[in-house]
DNA sequence: TTGAAAGCGCTAACAT
DNA sequence: ATGTTAGCGCTTTCAA
């Protein structure tokens, strides 16, 4: 690859390399018909691409965010991801994609590098547990925005789905079907730290307001791995709960797992809703009952948010949690 | 963000530019130790953090690379990102990733785009109509790995499944359970070009192995839209198939779709088999046969030889396709 | 053992 | 209308 630079563009043109760099940024105020057509043949001759590494350098800026994801893995992330990316697009953006495997190190590791790169802005799914850094970027009135997840004490601006209501939305339909022993599931550690809280306590507001009662024993947050074992328990109560929310698709999947290997029958046996859309929600059988997010809403308003910041230099000050509205989807399971 | 600069730390510390440099690369063979002190009292006292761009424009490197994926919301293709993320964090790396919609014109632009960005290598899941681009990056040695698909007439490193051997698979599969009218069933678009045409091929192949008779109306390759259209002709034949491959994870929805609105069952009505495996596989009512492909492993030989190349300067000449082996997982759709 | 100076490829005053 | 020049932040000879 023998990189052919500006000034060998400007020798073939027989021009300064000012002249050229004109041309390739469109300023053709002043520019005489005739260099403007030397120069572009010169760059047609010399196929030249200019090095954006060079002008990042002098302009201080490199046209590129960095997300951090909890782990691409989850459907919700790659939505996510791909949201960011066309809106990105359209600006002449583009994103570097980092794994943070919801472990504070990494998470850490990755915001300096991408701080190292330059890259003019970051979208984070928080692990929460490097405030000092959040804070010192807020500080530095760096462009970065959060998403799925907040920090509490941090006016950092956060995509969040208005996780209460959505728990509201499954149990008001479990009510709606006559269940009165309902249940919630959801794991520990996957993308939670705020969200998981929120939809536990709008779970058991939500049956507050139903005049139903808080069985403790009938909500269970755990890892994954364990998830088998606490549904065996909970369904081998005196008195079982006759409906489950799953917390998110990893749980919704685990109970699922358990229906099968034990034969239940959904909604006999058990009645079900799931949070988050899957994509096999409406092939199941029965099909699922889901409260879905605006994943490409959410997405497409978190890089609306970043490329704000970063092309006025101004935080928004007043309003910093973006709600947005789950919404129910209904199907056979419940 | 008051960026502090190598010259900073030179100050603050009393030594010069060069010799903060060669702390940072770690080149301590004739650094004074109380020089070194200084150096490293400086970096913690300023938070001083160096400017990559900068590095990269002096070393013409920028331990970047880039990866085109057909569309990142397919699960082949997050899985294969997740694996070269992971393989490339561990030599430093970071990746651009850019979803190119299996369109010819967007690959062309964001291949121009990584370029110039001075990304070290590429990895595409290519469209194959850039042949000349292609060609040109090969001549000027330039790293870069193609997944999934290869491209006929150009030398470039492939990482392939065995697709003839997949759809082996699942025709000896169908056939020793008793099948013989077996069909076959893919979207033409989805990610597919060579994959597409082996898997056909390779089904054919197959039946006539097993010395069944090769019936073009069992085979369709279709766009999605009309993939229920098609099903829907297919079993209205005098003899419809009994059994059908579905040649990736879409025509396996499709499929499994049109199965839930005509309430067929499945391995009954119609046995199905999957190429991918899919995330609720094991979970389905019946449980779903697929043969699945070792995406981890595919995406890490995929980063491994981007890299390699990279570090060697040198094209591995003899060997440019390398196939992986699919795997047979038995479940109750077949 | 450390420093001075040149230069990576580009942009942007400022001259002309 | 176009060229000269300085400099972005870093690395790397080469000198001291």
């Amino acid at each position: 690859m023998t990189k052919v630079t500006i000034t060998d563009v400007a020798k073939h043109a027989n021009v300064s390399k000012s002249t050229v760099s004109q041309y390739l940024n469109k300023r053709f105020d002043y520019m005489g018909q005739k260099t403007k057509e030397r120069v572009e043949l010169a760059i047609k001759e010399l196929g030249y691409q200019p090095n954006i590494v060079a002008r990042s350098l002098k302009q201080k800026s490199t046209s590129t965010i960095g997300v951090i994801v909890a782990n691409i893995l989850h459907t919700f992330s790659t939505q996510v991801i791909r949201a960011i990316e066309d809106y990105c697009h359209e600006s002449d953006f583009h994103i570097i994609v980092c794994n943070a495997d919801d472990n504070p190190e990494k998470e850490k590791k990755y915001i300096e590098m991408l701080l190292a790169k330059q890259v003019d802005g970051i979208i984070i799914f928080p692990t929460g547990s490097n405030k000092d850094l959040y804070q010192k970027m807020l500080d530095d009135n760096y462009p970065l925005v959060f998403v799925d997840r907040t920090v509490s004490d941090i006016k950092i601006p956060s995509i969040m789905l208005d996780n209460e209501k959505a728990s509201d939305l499954a149990v008001a339909h479990f009510v709606e079907k006559g269940y009165e022993r309902i249940g919630i599931m959801t794991t520990s550690i996957s993308r939670s730290i705020a969200s998981r809280v929120e939809r536990i306590n709008g779970f058991k507001k939500s049956l507050a307001e139903h005049h139903l009662p808080i069985v403790d024993d009938y909500m269970k947050s755990i890892e994954v791995e364990h998830l088998q074992q606490a549904l065996h328990d909970m369904l081998a109560l005196k008195e079982p709960p006759q409906a489950i929310l799953a917390g998110n698709d990893l749980s919704l999947m685990e109970i699922l797992k358990y229906v099968k290997a034990n034969a239940l029958s959904i909604p006999n046996d058990l009645a079900v809703i799931g949070i988050d859309e899957v994509s096999f929600a409406s092939l199941y059988n029965p099909g699922l009952t889901v409260i879905s997010q605006p994943v490409f809403e959410m997405g497409k308003q978190a890089a609306a948010l970043v490329l704000q910041q970063i092309q006025t230099k101004a935080k928004s000050e007043q309003q910093h949690i973006y709600r947005f509205e789950p919404m129910l989807v209904k199907r056979e399971s419940c």
